[in-house]
RNA sequence: GCGCCAGUGGCGGAAUGGUAGACGCGCUGGUCUUAGGAACCAGUGGGCAACCGUGGGGGUUCGAGUCCCUCCUGGCGCACCA
């Protein structure tokens, strides 16, 4: 019976130049791949490109060229490097992201976001690359920098597309369970990013205006002890209390404080009436105080909390302890019985939350509340390279999204890189048009999609790459999820998460029945290469070293040559080996090897010249086992290659690669001690057929020579019955420390084979005139006797 | 700081709670030759032995690399998330 498998690797952005990392990747995804359909299945196995995106656009003011050409060029030659891995890849499915033919049906995905209110604009507070000069996602800045250029990312306010994610966070959430064969570490990423707490969000009367002020908190059973509010420097009252300058001046004090995490804050004269108690609380801005999170305000509880504490010790803030933590020192997080708050006394912490919480919603001043860490997806990129934003705007500031039947809208060739900024701003032809519908005058939008919505439904256009819609609803409920996806795990969350998300989304408006766009999820290790250097520093390319005497040396120069730590590989420092090197002198099939034998494809991989070369060694071996003609054909054999086949497809569905090669060594190991040179025989085809997945190539040619064939057979079925071995090696036990085997049949007799083991010297000693008080007998497996 | 994962020979790594170290690399000794980026044969956890050995210490079990507790070390992720 076959069934379809999808099968996919993360496509490359075409960066000019294959490496080793993604030899890794599609050597990994072509044996799954070439195994399915030896199988019978149904294959799906695309490749396509990630062609969007800065990259483009920094090289093509670099060397005066254009960022279409430099891409179409790298696709070229990427693709002919690809060609020569040889791998069994469906190029006619092949797509750019960059192809109008793809782009035009994500502006109509973005449409079909617009009209299902998932897509909307607003002005927000944004992160600015001052390198790229472009807004960046939550996800792209880690530790306050840009993701790609490290720069310190700025806050601007701008107005920005956004994708609203958070619609579906609860989703995103609970289907994590769903994927039982992803890594439960990604899972974990992902749940750690959606962040999901629960609480409750309380209204705080400002004392001086008819407001009032939210806030979430997911300790409301603390709410006694709240001695003052805390709102972010972005907070909505700032603007109305201070003026630009103040607030700006505020904002930079903040930003000087950096990473030491000092906590300052400015008193707003501003005060709260506590909801429950008569009396009053100062409002203050503080720095520590995400503007992104919850309300952009807090209540501060400086007995219970961390930061409220050291913020209340340092601006002489009352500490009012509400939970009974005996003499331990303030300020207590855990649980507790409930003091000072009348109406929660006694209460431990759930108990007192869920109290307070009836209290607010019954007085009118707070309700439960989730909130979620994740926020929407900011998708505006003020740049040029990317997917233009169906969009145009009036000059009454109006706007209007494009029809479907105006698409598609098509990135002008015709543009100046020169300058600062996005080059679409300044190409007036294209910006300016006339509407068709209203025949005003109007602008289109200028900003493009972020390059992860490229990547967020690829998955999907694969399916037909020429279809004049996005995809087709039907085939897709019938050919996804993709089962094997196969990548680097640093798309855990951002590539990850939206693509999880578009498929809901795209589930929603299309009525499909397919929640999840990846079945199975497997993260390929890194590979490592020693580093060298000089001794003045300078980094040196593994080719370029010598061993001489013991010693190190640059081949060219004679220098001396330290040899450094094992560090992923990397151009900066030149740890890098070229596969078209590789290919060249070891050949496609010892690459494959080596690419999955040294280490779990899970893990990282240690490139070694000694690893590489084991590889085409085995290459060798097996073409030359499988040319000896003559030998001592014993057909008892069939067990051995019976386990093989069974091992082989095992560690292929596992994903244990590593382990397919110890198969392969351990079978020409036996045959070649026997001296069991199977030629032109069942045997030999069944062991070429199992060969195929890892070497193609070998077992291509092997297969001609020994069987005139260029067809490699179905997979074999695997005879079960064979596999049970009669036969064992028995462990003999004394106090469960092994003493010695002694061979025997399974289904053994326990009282006659303990006859035998009495009489064993190594027992007898052992036993001498000690009593036997027990004998644990696990049938075929072990016995372990227990003397007193 | 919080969370997760991992620690096994000289090295990469194997072991549904049941013979620890499969398989490979490296190393040692040997064979052969069309002197190779070979190939083949034998050996290779420690210890002279009894025995001892899966980061340390405890526990559960007839039996623990595997399960539980605790500590140490390393890696990854998150990091003022109220």
């Amino acid at each position: 019976m076959s069934s379809k498998k999808y099968i996919l690797e993360m496509f490359p952005y075409p960066s000019g130049n294959i490496h080793m990392g993604h030899v890794r990747n599609y050597v990994i995804g072509d044996i799954c791949a070439r195994y399915h359909k030896l199988k019978g299945d149904e294959v799906i196995h695309p490749m396509g490109w990630d062609a969007f995106g800065l990259p483009a656009e920094n090289a093509a003011i670099q060397f005066k060229t254009h960022p279409k050409d430099w891409t179409l060029t790298n696709i070229k030659n990427m693709k002919d490097q690809l060609l020569k891995l040889d791998l069994d890849l469906d190029w006619d499915r092949e797509l750019a992201t960059c192809n109008e033919n793809y782009y035009h049906y994500q502006q109509e995905l973005f449409i079909d976001l617009f009209n299902a209110g998932l897509a909307y604009k607003k002005d927000a507070i944004v992160n600015w690359d001052p390198i790229d000069q472009t807004v960046l996602a939550n996800e792209q800045v880690i530790d306050g920098k840009g993701w790609r250029t490290g720069a310190t990312v700025e806050k601007k306010k701008l107005s920005q597309w956004f994708f609203k994610i958070t619609e579906y966070a609860e989703e995103l959430l609970n289907d994590l369970n769903k994927l039982t064969l992803w890594p439960e570490k990604v899972k974990t990423m992902q749940k750690n990013w959606i962040g999901k707490s629960i609480g409750a969000e309380i209204k705080f009367k400002i004392v001086e205006k008819d407001k009032y002020l939210n806030i979430f908190t997911t300790r409301p059973d603390t709410i006694y002890g709240a001695t003052f509010i805390a709102v972010s420097i972005n907070h909505q009252i700032v603007n109305e209390m201070l003026d630009t300058a103040s607030i700006e001046k505020i904002r930079k004090d903040f930003e000087e404080v950096g990473d030491d995490k000092e906590k300052i804050g400015i008193n707003l004269n501003l005060k709260c009436k506590h909801p429950i108690l008569n009396k009053e609380i100062p409002i203050y801005i503080a720095n520590f105080v995400l503007d992104n999170y919850g309300e952009g305000a807090i209540f501060g509880c400086p007995a219970h909390d961390e930061r409220d504490y050291e913020f209340a010790k340092k601006y002489q803030l009352p500490i009012i302890k509400v939970i009974d933590c005996m003499d331990t020192e303030l300020p207590y997080i855990g649980d507790g019985k409930l003091i000072n708050s009348p109406l929660l006394d006694g209460l431990n912490k759930d108990k007192a939350i869920d109290e307070i919480i009836k209290f607010l919603i019954n007085s009118g001043i707070g309700e439960k509340k989730i909130n979620y860490k994740l926020r929407d997806w900011g998708v505006s990129r003020q740049r040029y390279w990317g997917c233009p934003i169906p969009v145009i705007y009036y000059e009454d500031g109006s706007y209007r999204v494009l029809d479907k039947s105006e698409l598609p809208v098509v990135l002008p060739y015709d543009i100046s890189l020169e300058g600062k900024g996005n080059a679409l701003i300044n190409k007036e032809s294209w910006r300016k048009i006339i509407c068709p519908k209203t025949n005003k005058e109007a602008y289109r939008e200028t900003d493009t999609l972020d390059t992860f919505v490229d990547s967020s439904w690829y998955y999907i256009r694969f399916l037909n790459n020429k279809l004049n819609q996005p995809f087709d609803p039907s085939q897709a409920n019938k050919l996804l999820p993709v089962d094997k996806y196969i990548g680097g795990i640093e798309h855990a969350i951002l590539h990850l998460l939206y693509s999880r998300f578009f498929m809901k989304a795209l589930r929603d408006i299309y009525n499909l029945k397919i929640d999840e766009p990846f079945k199975q999820l497997f993260t390929q290790g890194m590979i490592t290469h020693k580093t060298y250097k000089t001794i003045t520093n300078e980094w040196v390319m593994p080719i370029e070293v010598v061993s001489k005497n013991g010693k190190l040396l640059r081949n060219k120069t004679g220098e001396t040559i330290e040899e450094g730590p094992c560090e992923k590989m990397s151009k900066s420092k030149k740890n890098v080996v070229e596969p078209n090197e590789i290919l060249e002198s070891y050949g496609i099939d010892a690459t494959r090897v080596f690419m999955i034998s040294d280490s779990p494809p899970d893990r990282e991989l240690e490139w070694t010249d000694e690893g590489i070369q084991g590889s085409k060694n085995l290459v060798n071996r097996i073409q030359r086992y499988f040319l000896k003609k003559k030998g001592n054909i014993n057909l008892n054999i069939e067990k051995e290659i019976e386990k093989f086949v069974y091992n082989i497809e095992k560690n292929i569905l596992n994903f244990s690669l590593n382990k397919c090669v110890a198969d392969i060594y351990t079978l020409f190991n036996y045959l070649e001690k026997k001296e069991l040179y199977l030629y032109d025989n069942k045997l030999s085809k069944k062991i070429l057929i199992c060969l195929f997945p890892i070497v193609p190539k070998l077992s291509l040619s092997l297969n001609k020579t020994l069987f005139k064939s260029d067809n490699i057979e179905k997979w074999p079925d695997v005879n079960e019955d064979l596999l049970i071995e009669n036969k064992i090696k028995l462990p003999i036990q004394i106090h469960g420390k092994l003493v010695t085997t002694i061979d025997t049949t399974k289904g053994y007799s326990e009282k006659e084979i303990l006859k035998t083991i009495y009489q064993l010297d190594k027992i007898k000693n052992k036993i001498q005139n000690k009593k036997v008080t027990k004998v644990i007998n696990v049938q075929d497996k072990i016995i372990n006797i227990i003397i007193n």
